[in-house]
Order: C-alpha cells, then structure tokens, then sequence
DNA sequence: ACCCAGGGTCGTC
DNA sequence: GACGACCCTGGG
C-alpha cells in the first residue's frame, strides 16, 4: 500500500518501506538523543523499544525494514517517532550553508534524525542525565524498565517496556533509589510526587505554547534546569528552535565559533538567533560529531 | 591506590 | 552570580 509518497509491503513479522531518505540508524541511535536502542551483534541492525513495542529496524538497499511490528503500527506510531515527515535532505542543505564547521559536523553524521519520543520516559531519562555518563544513564533506564515496565518477547529474548507514569508514581522512594541512579533518585520521587499532586501538570504542555511556557513547567520538577528541560523538548519533537547546551556543545562552540570562554547563556543566545528555526538540529549534528571526534 | 570526569542542578554564600 | 557538593562507576 501507499503512504504518503511512501510504499509499504507486508514481511512475514514486519514490513518494508521504500522512498525513505536520509536516515542513518547509526548516527540517529548512537547520537546520544535516545537510551534504549542496541545494535545487533551480527548485522547493522538495531533493535529497541518504545511506546509498549519492540522493534527492530535495519535497512537494507534503501529499503527500511521493520521487524515485529506491521502497517498500522507503522501508521500510528514509527512515521511520527521516525520524523518520516520532515525534509532532513533539505534541513542538511540550509545548514551547511551555514558555514564551514557545520558542513562538517553535517557531513559526519547525515542522516540523523531527531527522534520524537515520549515525554514522561524523557522526563526520568534526562534527570538522570545530569552529571553523569551515558552507558550509566542507560543502564539506569534499563533497571527501572526492568523492574517495572511491562515484560515483551521478540527473537526470544526479554525487552521491558518504559513504565508508565501510573506504576511510577506508586514507588517508594527507596524503590526509585534502587534503580541505580544515585542521588538523583530524590529528583525523580519529587518531581513524580509534584505531578501525582496536580502541582505541575505534564499533560497541558502542548506545542502550540511558547518555549518559554513550556520550560517554565518543566522547570518547576526538581532535577530539571535549563539543559534538561531543553532536551525534553527537543528530544519529543515539541520545539525544535532550542539548543541544549551542556559541557560538549559548549566546550565545541568556543573552540569553533567564539575562540574564547563564553557563559552558557551567551552560546544559547547566539546558536538560536544564528541557527533560527534549525538550532535543535545543529545542535544534535554538532552533539554527534565532537562527542565521536574525542574518541 | 588514587584521582578525575561524566549530555547539570541545587543550595549557599 | 559564583562555587562546591553530589551517587556511582570506569578509565587513566
């Protein structure tokens, strides 16, 4: 069947969809946006799991294969988290006519697609993001899923869907600890709490509201400052004109752009008023190339 | 063995 | 507005 400009086929546990371009699973799951996608051992695929599916997606002579799942699925849930709607070949060319670092940082990794991803996961994820590394991040992610997500099955083994905001807000505060997150624990079980109150309501957020609207609220959760909240908002598709700035991008935009220190809010101010309405993608391609170039 | 840093945020001065 | 503390772990 046909949808829009794209051709689905049906696979024996999946399906297949051609007129898909620019799309590297690599630079799009490794880039840091997403913790619960894994590369298979044996080819270039990748298998993960969001909103209560696991999936595992490969592409194959510029088809996109994905397996375990089926065309409504494809339909109601992967054409949006994927981003299938937007231009990326055409978002990749205004940007590198930026200047020459971004057409670098562009040639590196196109292909990277902004996830748009749901919003409480992203909420936990990036409160344990906050001075602390990502494969610890995952794996935090990883406990809390484990122990209270939902158990799903593919290739025979065990995958564990993202709890949903009902089961978390009836843990302890100990049970949240035990998930591994050190003391961030405390800004989860707050924030949930807050949320569970009716304090702060995550459900009115909506993109019809302003960045600066929309921050305030999720600035209200303890654990969440400027960095954090921006990357919420990024990271579910929300905005896209915010520029998280944390120890990379900065460290990046004063070697590259200022050739000297420069306060956070100074780096914001200026990637949003130079990259406009494309901040949040030059900010993940920029994410991408120098975390990859320090290796 | 020891030290340091990690997709920051918070409390205190 | 600057500064140190913060759980915990892997790497030098």
């Amino acid at each position: 069947m046909m949808y829009k400009n794209l051709e689905i086929d049906n696979l024996e546990n999946g399906i297949e969809i051609n007129g898909i371009k620019s799309f590297s699973l690599k630079d799009t799951f490794e880039c840091g946006q997403c913790f619960r996608w894994n590369k298979e051992e044996h080819n270039l695929s990748y298998t993960g799991v969001a909103f209560n599916r696991v999936i595992n997606i490969e592409i194959l002579k510029n088809k996109l294969i994905i397996n375990n799942s089926n065309t409504d699925d494809f339909i109601n849930i992967w054409y949006d988290y994927f981003h299938l709607w937007e231009d990326y070949e055409t978002i990749e060319k205004k940007l590198s006519k930026k200047d020459k670092i971004m057409r670098k940082a562009i040639k590196y990794s196109s292909g990277l697609r902004l996830l748009r991803q749901d919003l409480f996961e992203l909420l936990i994820s990036y409160i344990l993001s906050s001075n602390n590394r990502i494969p610890m991040i995952k794996k935090t992610v990883e406990n809390i899923s484990k122990k209270y997500g939902e158990k799903l099955e593919f290739n025979g083994k065990e995958y564990y869907t993202f709890p949903t905001f009902e089961v978390m807000s009836n843990l302890s505060e100990k049970e949240i600890k035990d998930c591994g997150g050190g003391f961030r624990y405390k800004y989860i079980y707050n924030s949930i709490k807050l949320i569970k109150e009716g304090k702060v309501n995550l459900n009115k957020i909506n993109n019809s509201m302003s960045i600066k609207e929309i921050r305030e609220i999720l600035m209200s959760l303890p654990g969440v400052g400027p960095k954090v909240s921006d990357c919420i908002i990024l990271f579910s598709g929300l905005k896209y004109k915010v520029f998280p700035t944390d120890v990379w991008i900065k460290r990046v935009m004063e070697e590259l752009y200022f050739k000297k220190e420069t306060k956070l809010n100074e780096i914001q101010e200026f990637a949003i008023n130079y990259f406009d309405d494309l901040a949040g993608f030059a900010q993940e391609y920029l994410f991408n190339y120098v975390r990859n170039l320090k290796k």
